[in-house]
DNA sequence: ACTCAAACTCTACATATATCGCTAATGACG
DNA sequence: CGTCATTAGCGATATATGTAGAGTTTGAGT
């Protein structure tokens, strides 16, 4: 491993998106209005973190015909661990080593 | 009544387009392709002639998920007569009158 | 400090359909 | 011929997701 991964302004974006409310099924588009990320960044983003455990993805029928199905993402609980552990920063604790911050 | 009505020139071609396999069902992102139409001419009247009763026209499912339905159509038994019309002027038939050309 | 490779970002493009608002073409009628 | 309503065209934008390839960032090892 030479690099620590999901530790990106991008990734943590998105984690924190998703922690706000973190039992919703978020649809990446909406996300990337959001985030302000665009879609060649986000949804690479998106399916690393489903690969990686991080997020459950599912997909949503459109309600309209002619409109694309949806991809919808949820953090699981490893998600939610990450997502703090990036989010919050633990201003007042404990010294962070570069080391802990690498799963 | 003050115009005829499918007669120009885009409307003649996407007609000539499904005329070319009359009882085949084509996607209007092929049409597009095929016509050079953009999509903002093209959907519009393909919905004009499906409305009045020259294509029939059918949803399909997208083979990959994250993919927008397809919209399939093709030309009734009136709107091969018309293509016919409109692709075939006849040329050293009797003298097309004007409102002969108006359905 | 320097190199190296993995992880990651970003622009552009592709897939498909559809709507909105302004403009242009058409042809009947005065 | 000029006016006027109807019909249609067209660029822009929206909906949603995804891939490709070039370039950048990061951190470990030297």
């Amino acid at each position: 491993m030479t690099r620590a991964p999901n530790i990106s302004r991008q990734t943590v974006g998105v984690l924190a998106a998703l922690l706000a409310q973190p039992q919703a099924w978020r649809y990446g588009y909406d996300l990337s209005k959001e985030t302000g990320l665009k879609s060649g960044t986000l949804y690479p983003l998106l399916m690393r973190l489903s690969d990686q455990g991080y997020l459950e993805a599912e997909w949503r029928q459109p309600l309209q015909p002619g409109r694309p199905a949806r991809h919808a993402y949820r953090l699981t609980g490893a998600g939610v661990a990450l997502a703090r552990q990036r989010a919050e920063p633990t201003p007042g604790a404990a010294p962070l080593q570069p080391s802990t911050v690498r799963p």
